[in-house]
DNA sequence: GTGAAAGCGCTAACAC
DNA sequence: GTGTTAGCGCTTTCAC
């Protein structure tokens, strides 16, 4: 029976000390970490045991009204701030996620953040974000440095194996996003829809030849979308081919607007949108005019989309409801226990029609001239 | 005397709950959180101390060699992972420090935020972003939930209040980023050099008239940017005028353009980047081309501004650097103590030239037609 | 509804 | 060098 000794030893030492604490900082002395007030100081100031004021605060109703608005007022008065390190301890939650994300430069993360954190804050979460920069190496060590102190994570971008999420997810709740990875839970868009909505469009302006720009041959979704397009293709009468990969960034897309040029054809889908941003620059370099002589479709719709000239027809994915979708399954993997491992949760897209698709060589209208004219098709 | 009668019966306990707990994952059930591995299974798997597996870890070179590789190895067997809560609660530290953000979805922020989780990581720490989202009430609440969670705080761009960042730097160290707030250590750029840079290379190209697109009102580098272009323009024979405000972000460029076309100039400097390349694209729709008929300099020299078409000529703002220096500030007064609350530190700029600026009316070539020729002079 | 006491996993005096 | 011991501030049975 060695506990009540030992609190009570250290009650009366804070007794004093916070007299004597309280003093000098009156004396203006220390201003940085007057050592926090906790709930022993809330208590004994509201004359209740530490327990009560942590019911107050954690369990609110498992309390009396007005006691619990008295330490409430007396909390108030001390400024007292719960420890969100001391709570971790001993419950052993953090009530922080960590969304890893591939590029913080990446806008395509920004909105998908946003929903995570919306998501996050709507359940008293913090979300810790980890930028991979891009590399397996960054990733790992920034998840090594992560894991134990969240719990949960969403990977919303991510260059690991399969195996090695697999690892972590057996740690710790994990979600992945945008990538079918087998025994985790994961959430992501409708590519065959979206890959189809972009051949139906193209097809109904009178386009047959479509040329697809590849993202990162690593990339889950850039596997997908070419599949999808090709296996839909045939039911357009559309014939399709793949160029590249491609960094998927603008700098990518005027690199492939170098290959396009070679062979060009009258209607281009980008793995996503910065890439086609790109293609536009690397086209109009060479006085190839987008939509005049080439229709172009991205993927994502993230917020550059349109704002560029001319404004990007693109597959749209539900970003900031990818962000949440997936927060709010970690969240219920933490909470409730295991996340269905089954099927891939998948997000609806939509076809966003701008300025960047337009009829093949204006047909009904009068035939363009220059560049476009001399554009001969591939295959 | 009661501790280690406490510590004998939990050990006891732990004894055998560990055979208990293993045999149960190995049946297959169990998988996510079959208790975590402690010092004290360390500790008793390898003969020693806890406190001296704790050494082991957190001061290597304080315990005998072999111990220490021994106590490493089975560490290692077991699976051991230190718990970052525990060891926060004890040494009140949690080496996480907060970076808040305007929004995360600008550009500006992405490098900034790279820079200090490179000081960050290289000091063991781990940076915990925050999106303001450009709310005061965002950032607050925000703040609220992490402050008590780090160790120090980043503020690297704020819509709150001088006082308000005032009062939180007196619970936690606080850097607070291109801004000035007396009372704070802050870490701002040299915009006045930077201003200066860019008048002179707009008199040398033989502008004499100068428009300022201004930031937002509340922003103190918006202020000190166009102050600076006032002070520097007389002794550069320099006529500057300022509008706006415009939001500092491409939309706000595009409607800018429409202002600005009501009275142009032969040159522009803008609030920033994003503001640059919304003008080129507002203009552009009217057949106001730059640099053919206007010349325009940016702010900070985003990643987008070497990759617009014309490349941008903008005062680059080491952002990088930014992130980095402050983060190590706040290490330093966590470290430390309390930092330098005197002058702020000042940054270096430097004018990078790209395609958007040019001779005004291409002097000593073929004066350009149509629009550029009708362009009135303001004032 | 409230109090007493144990304990979360780690660090840090303080002995030896 | 290493062990012993007392907390860090909170939650949580278990009594009453």
């Amino acid at each position: 029976m060695a506990g009540p000794v030992v609190r009570a030893v250290r009650q009366t030492t804070l007794a004093s000390e916070a007299m004597a604490r309280t003093d000098r900082v009156a004396g203006g002395g220390v201003a940085l970490a007057p050592r926090m007030v906790t709930i022993y100081d809330v208590a004994r100031q509201a004359g209740v045991a530490p327990s009560t004021v942590s019911r107050a605060f954690s369990r609110p109703g498992r309390v009396n009204a007005a006691t619990a608005e008295r330490i409430r007022r007396v909390a108030d008065d001390l400024g007292y701030r719960a420890n969100p390190v001391a709570r971790a301890l001993s419950t052993a939650r953090t009530n922080m996620i960590a969304v890893v994300i591939l590029d913080i430069a990446n806008p395509f993360f920004a909105e998908i953040v946003r929903g995570a954190q919306a998501a996050a804050a709507a359940a008293g979460y913090t979300v810790l974000l980890a930028d991979a920069q891009e590399s397996d190496r960054l990733e790992r060590s920034a998840l090594e440095r992560t894991v134990t102190a969240v719990d949960g994570i969403v990977l919303a971008g991510s260059r690991m194996s399969d195996s090695a999420i697999r690892m972590i997810s057996k740690q710790k709740p994990v979600v992945v996003l945008n990538r079918a990875v087998v025994d985790a839970p994961c959430v992501v868009t409708d590519n065959p829809r979206g890959a189809r909505l972009a051949l139906e469009h193209l097809a109904a302006l009178g386009h047959e030849h479509v040329t697809y720009l590849a993202g990162p041959e690593a990339s889950w979704a850039d596997g997908t979308r070419w599949r999808s397009l090709r296996e839909s293709a045939p039911a357009l009468s559309l014939r399709v081919r793949r160029i590249g990969p491609f960094t998927p960034d603008v700098p990518g897309g005027v690199q492939a607007a170098e290959q396009f040029a070679a062979a060009p054809t009258s209607a281009v889908v980008a793995y996503n949108d910065q890439l086609a941003i790109g293609l536009v620059r690397g086209l109009a370099a060479r006085g190839i005019r987008v939509p005049g002589d080439v229709s172009l479709i991205g993927f994502d719709n993230i917020a550059a989309a349109e704002l560029v000239t001319p404004g990007l027809t693109t597959v749209a994915a539900p970003l900031y409801a990818q962000g949440a979708t997936a927060t709010r399954h970690v969240l219920a993997m933490i909470e409730g226990g295991r996340g269905h491992t089954g099927a891939p949760a998948v997000l609806p897209v939509r076809l966003v029609v701008r300025d960047s698709t337009a009829e093949r060589h204006g047909v009904g209208r009068p035939r363009p001239v220059g560049a476009a004219a001399a554009l001969p098709m591939a295959r």
